[in-house]
DNA sequence: GGTTTGACCATTTGAATCTC
DNA sequence: GAGATTCAAATGGTCAAACC
């Protein structure tokens, strides 16, 4: 092998398995590579289990962590996309575990921290758009995320790797640990739990929609009555 | 490959009833 | 009245099949 100049690497070109070797290393480019990849899969991941922005976070920075200094764990026999997002689970589950553990350790002493916990809430940012198109994004987006944090969490989770992350049913099979099938069911209540959430915002959302009221009812009620009336006069003769 | 649905079974939950 | 028991309803997992 040559040991002149080499051309610097195209990290963001690298196959994840080969970003995780350098990543092993302490490779900065290849860990930021790897970290921007599946942020946001990881994050979403946690934070349905957790329903909480922090805790989410440093149960992503916990995965990151063990999976940059196992290096025995990844063995290839499923994508490393699936490794990684296992590892997030069990990290965000082993958070959750402990926090229910604290919480009835406090309900014992006759504090309810757990109900604190359990009503914290995350919103998200958007941009694009209008003031208005931005606020009513935000709104929608936020109405979203509530009503997929009161699904129970074995649907959540299954949600949003799939339809949130478009996670394949045999990736999230494998990174939950459950048959595919199973998946499947989980996916199919879950949407159909979450349209019966909806379902009272959107009819609402929907009395508010396609507005035609006031001046324009009044105008249109004007034209219609303009237009019958000679018909009507007609009628009468 | 993924979605949807129905069927079946196991478990959990809550209400009703009984017993002490 | 309080606890134990029973039972129906709800919930969840799995499988099979039809369909897109």
């Amino acid at each position: 092998m040559a040991l002149g100049r080499q051309a610097p690497l195209d990290m963001a070109a690298l196959r994840d398995e080969q970003l995780h070797a350098l990543a092993l290393q302490r490779g900065a480019g290849a860990i930021r590579v790897l970290t921007q990849r599946y942020n946001q899969r990881l994050y979403r991941v946690c934070w349905g289990i957790l329903r909480n922005e922090a805790d989410a976070e440093e149960a992503v920075q916990d995965a990151y962590v063990k999976a940059f200094t196992a290096s025995a764990s990844f063995e290839g026999h499923a994508s490393y996309a699936t490794w990684l997002t296992r590892i997030a689970i069990n990290e965000a589950l082993e958070r959750r575990r402990a926090a229910q553990r604290r919480a009835r350790l406090l309900e014992r002493e006759g504090i309810t921290e757990m109900a604190e916990y359990r009503a914290r809430l995350a919103d998200g940012p958007i941009s694009h758009g209008s003031p208005e198109e931005i606020a009513a994004r935000a709104e929608v987006a936020q109405r979203l995320q509530a009503a997929v944090a009161r699904l129970p969490e074995m649907y959540r989770t299954v949600f949003v790797l799939r339809d949130v992350e478009g996670v394949s049913v045999e990736e999230a099979a494998a990174a939950l640990g459950v048959p595919e099938q199973t998946v499947k069911t989980r996916l199919f209540r879950a949407r159909r739990r979450l349209q019966q959430i909806l379902e009272p915002d959107l009819r609402a959302a929907l009395q508010e929609a396609f507005p035609f009221g006031g001046e324009r009812c009044a105008a249109l009620t004007e034209k219609v009555l303009a237009r019958l009336s000679p018909r009507q006069e007609g009628e009468k003769s």
